[in-house]
DNA sequence: CGGGTATTTGACGACTGTCAACGCCAGTGG
DNA sequence: CCACTGGCGTTGACAGTCGTCAAATACCCG
């Protein structure tokens, strides 16, 4: 059973923290910033380990992340947890069209993390006034669905081996892609734990090690404490059947 | 490898066939089915086992489904397919939102079908026209979302038999839900192929077989040439762990 | 009746899960 | 400064699910 579920605690409101302009932007078009800006919250620190939202919450408010990681899940009656997205800085969580009443997964801390609220009726009637602003929501979810598709196309039909190789490809590249490592980076930081690692993949926890450790006898992977060196990424890419694709 | 993949033809035109009411309305809230009504194109016909459109192809064209079922699947390098979602009379398929290029899966006919085509482009304009037209498209995608995670939950985390139930308990669920069979009905059709179901389910056809067996002899299932009796839903749904949700 | 498609069955093996134990490390408190 | 503790990573032995290969049977449509 899973290790690292803790009590969903009320974010503490922080002075606000160096917003980088491309995570604000990859919710809100730089023309509506001033619209957005007054209808946000100010901005949260969640500690590692704790709970944003759990799942069948309320849906009253949806984020964007700005600083640290996060994981997005969803678990069945018997306690196992399916991963469903690692949310990196820039990333927006949360977000339910009018009328939904409840959200369907659940977002836990994987680092101590900076968020930004916003109301989703607020969001609502931004988006009545600014279609555009609509449109720009639709893309993000038709890029997360994409990715979700890429994502059960693993679980049902991939190996263990490629899933993990997979995980490590994705998330290499959605760093490099925000500028969040450099471009030449062959190293990122890597905070998900082993456990982590087997929610994203559908795994369990002691085969995610013995693959991982496949992968870093193999020289396509070496781990050195929070973070990963990956010698040939294309390598890596091309065992986990990733295609990078422009928007991540 | 699989052999159900038919080379993609022209869907031919045909005569508009009597159209459900709530299928156009999945789609197209009734006080713009007027101005859908002038974008839309002929109604299409598509043989059993025809491609409607491919992974990857340009994102044209969206479509209703009027009257069939449609399998949504992506593949892998090696051919390996797994499939996304069974689309029911109503659906909603292919749309995506504004720039972009290309669709990232592919459709195929189950059973014979009728589809609508929409142009992307004239879908945007209406959007921009009825901002809650964009509402209610996010509200589309938003479901299809929930459903995509529950797949995803299922792949990673339930064994075959329980996939199986589910997949069965949720499409018994959507047909009576948009009353495409009786509420009371304890039959429904099920065109689906073993193969399509282990597509579906992420396992191979043999297993599939053997599974479905197993729920047969468990008194859970019973098949009737092209049609599934269902003693107890509930108890299906409960193996499964499929819990209806009221959109569907 | 014939040919192709779908289902069924068996034998076998690989991949992955389960259970249990140990080691490592960082933070904590004495 | 050091022992303690809890979380995480690591390892071994073993079992079970599921995939693979191969072939036989059943079914549908012309």
């Amino acid at each position: 059973m899973s290790r690292y579920l803790t009590p969903r605690t009320q974010p503490t409101q922080c002075a606000a923290c160096p917003v980088r302009q491309n995570a604000l932007f990859q919710v809100v078009p730089l023309s509506y910033i001033e619209d957005a800006q007054s209808r946000r919250t100010d901005q949260y620190r969640l500690a590692a380990r704790r709970v944003l939202y759990e799942e069948g919450s309320p849906a009253e408010m949806a984020f964007t992340l700005f600083q640290g990681w996060m994981l997005l899940y969803r678990s069945d009656a018997e306690g196992h947890r399916q991963g469903l997205r690692v949310a990196l800085p820039g990333d927006f969580l949360g977000y339910m069209p009018p009328g939904s009443s409840h959200i369907h997964h659940a977002a836990v801390a994987v680092t101590d993390v900076v968020v930004c609220g916003f109301r989703q009726e607020g969001l609502h009637e931004m988006m009545t006034k600014h279609p555009d602003l609509a449109t720009h929501i639709t893309r993000i979810q038709a890029r997360y669905m994409a990715s979700c598709q890429n994502h059960m196309l693993g679980l049902g039909r991939k190996s263990a081996e490629q899933r993990i190789a997979y995980l490590v490809a994705e998330l290499f590249h959605r760093l490099r892609y925000r500028r969040l490592i450099a471009s030449d980076a062959t190293t990122m930081p890597f905070p998900l734990t082993q456990e982590m690692v087997g929610d994203m993949t559908g795994l369990t926890p002691v085969h995610t090690n013995r693959v991982m450790r496949k992968l870093r006898s193999e020289g396509l992977l070496r781990v050195e404490r929070t973070r990963l060196e990956i010698p040939d990424a294309d390598a890596l890419a091309s065992l986990g059947g990733f295609v990078p694709e422009e928007p991540a």
